[in-house]
DNA sequence: TACGATT
């Protein structure tokens, strides 16, 4: 949504004096708010009555009178993971309520990531809330949350590079198209056997409707479609997760899938574990709870 | 960079 667009919108209800977007200082992206001031106090009354809530372009937007400016509410968003995938809205604002006053919360993709967010009014507030909330356990779940001060939403998907020289000959000449995967191709190594077998403890792989699997030494440069392209011969793949450098937007060298059917992740896996992409010989096998801390 | 997730 542009500037103009926004005072268009709200000039329906009364006269602007001013509108503004606020836009990334860097990219020039849009932050997805901006403020506009009405020159009578009952407009700015009934544009929140009236567009409060409103959707406009797949979004929901938010209207509400402006806090005051100051350095004091700055910083004060946190990212939250690890939640319980049952987790509510409501849920996590009533986790967060005790430690200030809330803005706004959000929890990503109807609870499916374990993601969310939290806008408290003061930085201080949110400060409070990561030192008593990171690493503790919600009541009724099992899993530690992690609770740390959220980034910029725009700045990252910025020139997404081109597929490169990761991708085999043979795929290359295929790109756009799903990778064939001539016979014989795949290792079936009998390694592959006792690495399932260490890893089919519940909990781990699997993953509400569907099986985790971990996809180690990717290059840098891989993007999303390069594990569309490997995992989907072999069944159902529910979503499919490359995982990057915030900073750089380069492959941390891993990435996630997640297919429906255990038979299919289990051959996906058999088939892929050893399976040399470009020059990189990859490790495949169900994801299990391991992480960078212990 | 050897088991994540960024509105």
């Amino acid at each position: 949504m542009t500037q103009e667009e926004i005072r268009s919108l709200f000039s329906s209800i009364g006269d602007v004096e001013s509108c503004k977007l606020i836009r990334d200082k860097v990219t020039g992206q849009s932050l997805g708010y901006g403020f506009v001031n009405y020159h009578r106090p009952e407009d700015a009354e009934k544009a929140i009555n009236t567009l409060n809530g409103l959707r406009l372009q797949n979004k929901t937007i938010k209207v509400s009178f402006a806090r005051p400016s100051s350095e004091a509410i700055k910083g004060a968003n946190l990212y939250v993971s690890g939640l319980p995938k049952n987790m509510a809205q409501q849920d996590l604002e009533n986790l967060f309520s005790p430690y200030g006053r809330i803005i706004t919360s959000r929890i990503l993709c109807d609870n499916i990531t374990g993601v969310g967010f939290i806008r408290f009014d003061q930085r201080i507030e949110a400060e409070r809330a990561i030192q008593e909330l990171n690493g503790t356990i919600p009541k009724g779940s099992t899993e530690p949350i992690t609770v740390k001060f959220a980034n910029n939403p725009s700045n990252n998907n910025k020139a997404l590079p081109p597929l490169a020289a990761y991708l085999t000959p043979q795929a290359a000449r295929r790109f756009g198209g799903p990778i064939h995967h001539p016979t014989g191709r795949f290792r079936y190594s009998p390694l592959a056997g006792d690495l399932l077998a260490n890893s089919m403890l519940p909990g781990n792989a699997m993953n509400g409707s569907g099986w985790c699997i971990f996809v180690y030494n990717l290059a840098p440069e891989t993007e999303e479609n390069v594990l569309w392209q490997l995992f989907g011969p072999f069944g159902a793949v529910q979503s499919v997760k490359v995982i990057r450098d915030l900073q750089t937007n380069k492959c941390k060298g891993f990435g996630f899938v997640t297919m429906t059917n255990y038979d299919e992740a289990v051959v996906a896996i058999q088939s892929l574990n050893g399976y040399t992409l470009g020059n990189r010989v990859l490790q495949v096998s169900f994801k299990t709870n391991k992480s960078k801390t212990t």
